[in-house]
DNA sequence: TCGTGTCAACGAAATACTTCGTACAATCGC
DNA sequence: GCGATTGTACGAAGTATTTCGTTGACACGA
């Protein structure tokens, strides 16, 4: 059994609103994209078509309009992405992504704070 | 005047050699892309002249044999494909992108370091 | 039952990315 | 000078991704 493969960035704008809104038919999917994303109703449908193939998402065919969910959780998805990028860009080091998402822009005092507590994890784990 | 494109995975490897070889030739860069990349010299040739229309890279010819030179800084080049995944994959959080680099693993005491150093900067710069 | 609207299936087309074969020019060693 | 080597240019082919038109099935209400 091999995992599922990397969603494309299509894919992966349909993944965001199946992990958003739960279990949903095409026609919810499609007027669920952003405006930044919209696409006809036939290109939704072929993308979970290819997302079914994919193993990507699951399909219930007991209605009509079939059900469509996600079958990959959203966290793993994200770190999937993550190491492909430090894999590519940053050789490896995920410190140096995270220097480079940082110092870019915007975090917010919390999150910063929630940052340097999942630092003291890490260290105190390796302890 | 507009800002060069983001480069595909291929251009990507090829970029990386030439950040850290600095300027190269064709057959230079083919010897140096690691095993996992390996490609025959017309495929990077091509790469090579792809990127040169697009700007990635600038292209000395007075030698015979071309001289290559990445055009965008590494460091610009990671912060674009960082600032994509964020938003294609983490709604626009560079802090939910950071937790999940972090999270999965490999990060040197070191490191860790930085990144608090990093964070008591984005801090102190926010006062 | 018939017309209207909704839906899934299928395939074609457009684009992007990668790879490499072939052709031809410049250069080197003898 | 001449063959072998090394280089660039060009184009074609293969794959992946995205998009959507068309078709036929289905369901609901008049």
């Amino acid at each position: 059994m091999t995992s599922p493969p990397r969603p494309t960035p299509g894919e992966l704008e349909i993944l965001r609103v199946l992990w958003e809104r739960g279990p949903s038919t095409v026609r919810e999917v499609q007027e669920s994209l952003g405006p930044a994303r919209a696409a006809g109703y036939t290109t939704v449908l072929k993308l979970l078509q290819i997302m079914s193939e994919k193993a990507l998402v699951t399909r219930d065919e007991t209605a009509r309009a079939h059900v469509y969910a996600a079958r990959v959780p959203e966290t793993q998805t994200q770190r999937q992405l993550v190491r492909d990028l430090v894999d590519r860009a940053f050789g490896g080091s995920a410190a140096q992504l995270v220097v480079q998402a940082l110092s870019g822009r915007r975090a917010s005092p919390e999150e910063i704070e929630d940052i340097r507590r999942l630092l003291d994890e890490i260290e105190g784990g390796k302890r």
